[in-house]
Formats: C-alpha cells, structure tokens, sequence
DNA sequence: CTGAAAGCGCTTACAG
DNA sequence: CTGAAAGCGCTTACAG
C-alpha cells in the first residue's frame, strides 16, 4: 500500500484535490472556488477535478480564503442582546432582518452580545479583527465616550435612535411623527388624562417620544400635565414598577383615561400590574405602546402601537453594509451616509377602546 | 520624510509593530498574542513592544491566526431561526443561554439560519469550513436523510427532542414525564374533558407528550378520547387554526374543560381563538403550554407550562462542545457523549382554575 | 492558456 | 534565551 500523503484526520486541502486529479492546486482552486483564472481550464481536466474534490469530500478553509481575499463573508452585530436574561426586542426584530438578509447574500452573521452600552463599547473595535468584514451596531446612544471605540478599518452602519455622528450611516425610525400620531389617535377617541411612561431621559428616542406626546396635546388644546407623565426605562420591568408605583401615588383619585408606553415591553409590563389590580384593558383603561415587537402582539389584548419596521431597517442595514464593503474593497458602490428614516405607522389592535363613564376610581392593592 | 514602510490604510500587523519597536514579528508575537514562546522577553522589550502595539492599535488579525492555530474561537448555532418571519421560540431561549455562556469563554457566535430541516440541513457540511471551531445543532428531528450530512471534522453537540445518534452527544428535556404531570394537575383540580393539540406527529418530542398525556389519564382511571386529540404544529398560526376548527366542529356539544397545547406558541394560538370567540382563559376553560418560552410570560393571563430549561441547556451545550473542541484539539478533556436530560419542571401561572358548572356550550361564530 | 512563486498575517517547531 | 525559517490553505499577479 503506497504512503498515504493526505494526512489521515484532517479535511482535504486544495493541494489534496489537485495531487488527486493529477493538477497543480493552483487549478484545483480555479475550477472550485471559481478564482480569476478560471477562465480556461479543459473540460476534461475541469472534470477530474470537481471528481476528485467530491471524492475528497473537500470544502475551501474560510480562514485560508479570508486571509488571501481579506473577505470572511461575514456580518456581525453588537448590540444589547439581553437584560438580565430576557431577550431585548428591539434587537431581535432588527436581527430577524439582518440574518434573513444576510443569509439572502449567502453572508453569515455573527453576535457581538453586549450588556451594557456605556461599558461595553470599548470592546467593539476587538471584533473588528478580520473575522467579520462589516459591523452593524445597534446602539441605544452614542455618547461622544463610545463613539471614540468606533471602528477604523472596518465599515458598519449603525441603528440607532440617538443624534447622527458625522461621516456614520445611520438608520432609524420617524419616531416623533409617531409617537404624535397614536396621541392624536387616543384623543380622538375621547381620551384626555393620557399617561406617558417614557423612556430613560436625555436619550433621542425616550426625548422624541415626549416631544411627539406633547405636540398632540397641545395640537389638540390638552394642558400638559407633569403628574402624567412618569420617567422610565425600556423593559418590562420597569414598566411593572413604574405602573405600580403611579398608582400607589394616586388612591382614591381616577384612573388615567389612556396610557401611552415608551414601548411595547413597558405597556406589557404596565398591562400585568392593570391586570393584577383588577382593572380591564381597554374597558376600564386604554394602553399603547411603542416599537411593535413581539411583545405587541402576545399580549392579550393585543397592543395598539406605533410600529417600526425593524425587520426592514435590519435588511437595509444589510445592505447598505455591503455597500461599504464593496468600497472598501475598491469596487464600485454608492457612497450612501448620512441618517436614513423609516417611516412609522401605527397598528390599531384591540386594547384601545373610547373611555368609560364615569371613570373607575384607583382603591388601594388588595 | 522616510518612505512609510507601513501601508497606510490597513491594520497594523505584527511585522509593523515588531518594525516599530525595533524586534522581530515574532517577539512581537510572543509578548503581545501570548505564543509558546513567550516564555523570556525581557522587561524593557516587552515595554517596547506594548507601546509599539498601542502607538498602531494593534489588532491580531483572526482569519491569520485562525489558520495558524486552526482555532476560530467562534462556535456555530444552525437552527430553524424563524417560520414565516416570526422567530422561533425555541431556538430563541436556547441562544439566549449559548450566547451568553459562548462570551463567558470568550468565543463568538454565528447563526446559521435553516428554514426547514429536511430541506436545508445538506448545507451543514458547508457552515463547517473552518470558520467555527465547532457546531451546535438545534434540529427538530433527526432523519436518516439529514444525519448523512453531520460535520465529519468539526465537533458538534446536538440538541433535539428526537431519537439519539450513535455517538452525537445530544441535550434534551424530561418531556414526557412533564408532559404527565402538568396533565395529571389539571385532573388534580376536577378537569376531565382535556383537549390536547400535539405537535408534528411521528417525532419525538410531540410523541413523548402524547404519551405523558395518555399516561397521565390512564393513571386517573379516565378513558382516552380520540375526539380530545388533535394533530397540530409547534406554531401561534396552527394553534390557531386548529383551535377554530375544533371548535366548529363542535358546535352545540359543551366547551372542553381544559387544554393541554403541545407547545406556548400553540397555546398562544388557541387563547387568540378562545377570546375571540368569547370564552374566558380560565374562567371558561384552563389552558396549559409546553416550554416556558417568552410566549408562556407575555400572555395575559400569562400561561401554566412545563419549563424546559432551554437556557441552562443552551449554556450546557456550549460547555460540552468546548470540551469536545479542546479533545479534538489534543488537548486532554472529557469525553462526555450520549444523551443528556435535563428535569423539567411545572410553571404554575394564572391560566389554571378548577372547571365551572355547567360547561358553557360552543356557540357558532358570530 | 497554464504553472511556479510569492504573499495574506500569524504561530510553531528548530537551530543557534 | 532568542531569531530565521517553514508552514497553515488559499489566491493573486507574473512569467513562460
């Protein structure tokens, strides 16, 4: 039995395929990984060598070909990805359109898992070593501190509902227009004590939601009123807290007509306190929210809410990613920066309902 | 001004700092990515090139080291990621836990998304080129078709609710001993007439909880119903078409006093139906799920379920597959293999209350 | 049109 | 203890 070259435990190599069919690697690599000189090999020969690369069962090294080509034909995405073990929604609809996207341009994604934005980012430009040739970064602000980690060398786009930062392409809903217009929807139903649980202060997403809630009150002659409106942050813990808390503070006064959440996950958790005090969404109280996520549409009763097209906005992430990709490369491309807006639109499902009268009393927990 | 040896725009390599400080590549190797030979570097040069590394920013390229060490430090996640858009609930909690435990060892993670197993899962032989280290495999069910196309050179841990593969370790749930129990407390508490909406029939894990479910009746001296089971999929949009349709087929004859859903995002579906139809979960009829996905806590009332510890096993299959990469590496390490069950446990929520009387009666659709 | 050589950026034995 | 060489598996110019 002759010496066996190929060594015994490890995936063949194009240097295997070529010994076998009888050609230099070099043509084993034009024919199967469709390299620039592809373009005149012999039939026959071309066919000795896809046999022998079947025989071989041989699949071309990733981090070969990355090194050689300087392309991974990978994605990646850092974001907050969990908070204490649940899952962030906002990022998992954007990842959902990333991934299919992604997958549409037989590109694989890979997760950067973040958990805290101010704490985290300094470790961004470690992912930006070679194993992905693009970043998408889902970033609920960017303080001038982060910023500083963006990457060098690498392109990415960021999502994210903060100011844009110069020379950055940043993709993001037409939030203000929204948060305005599911207000002016409430207040059309008849609805004028309209709670806002915002999100956490100073950040461009929680301020234009604020900004969209009290342009339809005063677009509509409603006073703002400060007790209506409660700071918060984006989970549903939080909105359990802030709900109970509200309503702790308020006994023996009515129950607001309306409340309008930052997000979906804050009504969830807004809608379980409502629920557990023995109020009835939307016959007693009527509650909105923000993002349409999956949460919006596992409630019971499902949410009435201001949907961004996450999923979309994750596929043009994808995009415009390539985009850049192929620039860097030196092919052509547009050159697409700048803030790209999407726009909002709100989704009428079941838990708005015109108010009750007279309106229930708040009476203290059980 | 000197001819700049170092090309402008790309990242630094380790020739560049070992130019900048004056030593080889390779010393620059052995202080900065902690190589065998890092052993004896004295002090002042290893200052030396510390600063020649910050002075460049320097970054280890991974595709390079990748092919040197043949270690990517990236692990692989191939699962069914979303159905028609919506994702998968199961694979969700699942990645919660591995991605997190991947951090943990500071490895990444890269999804590769399957649409239908049987279709796609000839594709897995082609995520393993070298871009992961190792694979784990999130599959619904295991064919003789699909298991030809099982990595050959790249370690895997499987986690699947289907028969076992010689060989493949395989992670999975004590279903059909929760399946038993959450039936055998809905008898505890006066239910008779428990309609059960499996899953896909004819593999494992519906099959398993088919059988937990016929048990548990038997155990209770209640004879099987063929009419108070029916064939469903693990999806909100089949729950709810198999729901309705039950529910016309049974026009007139009294509302089941409970239901025990193959899956939550079945139970979701049939709560959807329930409410729309007017009956009240649980005032009218209990119903209980199966995982303790996001869907069991974001529905109101939120849902009693048997807890599938899909995080802890996601994290457990990321320890395994670590194990199995440092083995594969020869590096000494355990060989776990086979198949590893983890307890299930009930999930008592608020979906739950003992039957009322009479049973109310199915009325037709308004 | 085809093959031998050089190179991608790193690490691992192997001589000095 | 240290450096020069070879190699990981691929691709890209460059001579024949």
């Amino acid at each position: 039995m002759p010496a066996n070259r190929k060594r015994p435990d490890r995936p063949a190599t194009l240097a295997d395929v070529g010994r076998e069919a009888g050609v230099s690697a070099m043509a084993a690599s034009a024919v199967l990984n469709g390299a620039r000189t592809s373009t005149r090999i012999s039939r026959e020969t071309r066919a000795r060598i896809l046999e022998a690369a079947i025989k071989l069962s041989y699949r071309p090294n990733a981090a070969a070909r990355a090194l050689a080509q300087r392309r991974m034909n990978t994605l990646g995405i850092a974001a907050i990805v969990n908070d204490g073990g649940e899952f962030d929604h906002y990022f998992l609809e954007a990842f959902n359109g990333i991934i299919s996207n992604a997958a549409v341009h037989s590109q694989t994604t890979t997760v950067f898992a973040l958990h805290d934005w101010d704490r985290d980012s300094h470790r961004i430009p470690g992912f930006c070593d070679g194993r992905i040739d693009g970043l998408i970064l889902i970033a609920p602000v960017f303080h001038g501190a982060s910023a500083r980690f963006l990457p060098t060398h690498t392109p990415f786009v960021a999502m994210h509902p903060d100011q844009p930062l110069p020379g950055v392409v940043n993709i993001e809903a037409d939030e203000e227009p929204g948060a305005q217009a599911i207000v002016r929807d409430l207040l059309a139903a008849g609805h004028r004590r309209i709670l806002h649980i915002t999100g956490p202060r100073g950040r461009g997403g929680p301020e234009r939601r604020i900004h969209g809630y009290q342009n339809a009150l005063h677009a509509h002659g409603v006073d703002f009123d400060p007790d209506l409106m409660v700071d918060g942050r984006f989970s549903t813990e939080g909105g359990r807290e802030v709900m109970g808390a509200w309503l702790e503070r308020h006994v023996g006064q009515p129950l607001p007509d309306a409340i309008f959440a930052a997000s979906d996950a804050i009504a969830l958790g807004c809608m379980e306190v409502l629920a557990r005090a023995g109020y009835n969404v939307p016959q007693d109280i009527s509650v909105v929210g923000f993002d349409d996520t999956l949460a919006a549409r596992t409630t019971a009763p499902q949410l009435t809410t201001v949907r961004q097209p996450l999923r979309a906005m994750g596929m043009r992430a994808v995009e415009l990613l390539l985009e850049r990709i192929r620039r860097n490369l030196g092919e052509p491309a547009p050159d697409a920066s700048g803030t790209i807006v999407f726009p909002v639109e709100i989704v009428h499902r079941a838990s708005v309902r015109p108010p009750r009268h007279p309106r229930p009393r708040i009476v203290p927990p059980v």
